[in-house]
DNA sequence: CACAGGATACGATTGTTATCGTATATAAGT
DNA sequence: ACTTATATACGATAACAATCGTATCCTGTG
């Protein structure tokens, strides 16, 4: 059911991994596990396991030039951001997206990020 | 791993149900099958099994006095939507409803949307 | 060159999701 | 009371998700 080839969704061990892979570069399994394990207690070959996964659904590319291979994500951040929240939207949301941001704003926000929204909407308009 | 007590995360076939409910209101698994499928291909048992599942993890609440049970969602759609949202911006957003908010609507929207977004923002300004 | 340390590969296991088939119960007609 | 239509209950299954243990395979160092 879920798509095959292109933008699948990752799971949420998944979207953990690609996080740190995001914020760390390509990395190898140790330093991703290394991340991980500061806020996880998940084994090293577990995230062995799910990074190989990935690989096979191309959610990460890998360089195994080296005897540690070389994980990345394969899509940016924001690529996968927007994925998932078209997902949410068409999930939840009945399709629309301004009745996603309104929940989301409704939800508790600060006036600073009110402020930063706002902007980002002038900068829309025109 | 996942939360047990309150508020756990409906899976997307749940979801689904969770949608005619809140469209439709309380409903019989008759008639809940009856609406989706018009656009899934799922079967009546299916359907009963998820509601009956959906009942034990108190998704939905369900009155048995008639034969046909007549099956509600528990909690309301806003108070869904918003729970989705908190978990996808924590999981994806790095816990910034802001950032999520600004991918929603970098991705498109109308003039309409943009409109909208603006009114709501100066509400809550004051 | 042997070997210890560290890396990947390969199942095996457990739990969850989604899907149905079949069994059983019940209400309503005839 | 029998039969039929329709409900729920129950159990089985297949796919996927997450987790590791164990095996195997390099590679640098003594």
């Amino acid at each position: 059911m879920a798509q095959r080839k292109t933008g699948l969704k990752p799971t949420e061990a998944e979207l953990t991994l690609l996080n740190v892979l995001w914020k760390m570069g390509p990395a190898t399994v140790r330093q991703i596990h290394e991340s991980v394990s500061h806020t996880q207690k998940t084994g090293y070959t577990t995230v062995l396991k799910i990074l190989q996964i990935m690989h096979e659904k191309t959610l990460v590319i890998r360089d195994e030039s080296n005897r540690a291979h070389v994980y990345a994500a394969a899509n940016s951040e924001v690529h996968t951001q927007s994925s998932l929240l078209k997902d949410l939207v068409t999930k939840a949301f009945d399709g629309s997206t301004s009745k996603l941001v309104m929940r989301a704003i409704g939800n508790s926000i600060s006036q600073k990020e009110i402020d930063d929204i706002r902007q980002l909407l002038n900068g829309l308009e025109e």
